[in-house]
DNA sequence: AGGCTGGCTATACTTAACTCAAGTCTGATC
DNA sequence: GATCAGACTTGAGTTAAGTATAGCCAGCCT
């Protein structure tokens, strides 16, 4: 299940889970990211559709938008002044896999009994779509199957 | 990216992302759920290793066992009394793929130059393993292939 | 010119996850 | 029987993310 050799050397403080967590921010952070996901770009429709105050959500967003997971981008809708909106970037949209993977663990765990709010397909071949861990050589692995070792970056030399 | 189509109808509340998130609880239960994958599973240990104290450790503990992430079992040291310690039920298990999604994620865009503290490979060919999205098909997919609908569980009807 | 609306900002308060420091309970060992 | 260490528990205080309420500001519209 993944032990770690030497594990008694290195300390938390430079563990990339950690640090991810860190840079989301809070839980609110990620619920709007996936709201973004799933298309949302308004100021107002992030707030009430993750549930927050208007106040809560700036705060949220100019964070997100300061640590590079959201951008801003001016917008003009017919008849109303110029706006910002909100969009993924590059890195923002490389937490799909952690969202996809969190949403497939809650819907075995915890969704209610008639199923899963929210289905993901393919969109070329309609197939649904899941997080898994796969190896280099093409592999499906488990925890159980998973070795980790200290990296280059890690305090054992 | 994942537009979900009807979007406007559905509540976030019975999110799988945001129930997950509940589930876990904190931030340092999921560095604790971590530190169970590395091996680790005496109480001082995850006070250590996750870097907070022991009255937060017994709390955040107690929480996961509660849940049915964690689950204590007796031990027996030479020339010590019975104690306890934890280990990850199949529940917690499933959350590697999560985990792994944010070490990768925390890997790419917040590790220090010498590179990532963990590596994890697969331990029968030894090729490194990452998380990532794929369908029922086999194909691998990014966000922008990804399509949402209202599952059964949905309030859209 | 003045109102309206969307997107924030400001203030005061609440809550929850932590901290630190101290104390308790258990049972093997002396 | 007293002691000691490990595994908690308790209580007081801190901080950060949230709330509720209010106000501000830009600029399109009449």
């Amino acid at each position: 299940m993944a032990e770690l050799t030497e594990r008694h050397l290195w300390p938390a403080d430079n563990c990339s889970v950690a640090a991810a967590l860190e840079e989301v921010g809070t839980r609110s952070a990620l619920l709007m990211l996936r709201e973004a996901f799933y298309g949302t770009r308004r100021f107002d429709e992030f707030a009430r559709r993750v549930g927050i105050t208007d106040a809560a959500a700036a705060t949220r967003l100019s964070q997100l938008v300061d640590r590079g997971l959201l951008e801003r981008r001016p917008y003009r809708e017919p008849g109303q002044r110029t706006r910002q909106e909100y969009r993924l970037t590059q890195k923002g949209r490389d937490l799909f896999v952690a969202l996809v993977a969190l949403m497939d663990w809650g819907d075995r765990y915890l969704a209610p009994a008639a199923g899963p709010a929210v289905l993901l397909s393919h969109r070329d071949c309609g197939a649904p779509v899941h997080a898994t861990v796969v190896c280099a050589a093409g592999h499906e692995v488990t925890a159980r199957d998973t070795h980790a070792d200290p990296g280059p970056g890690s305090a054992v030399g």
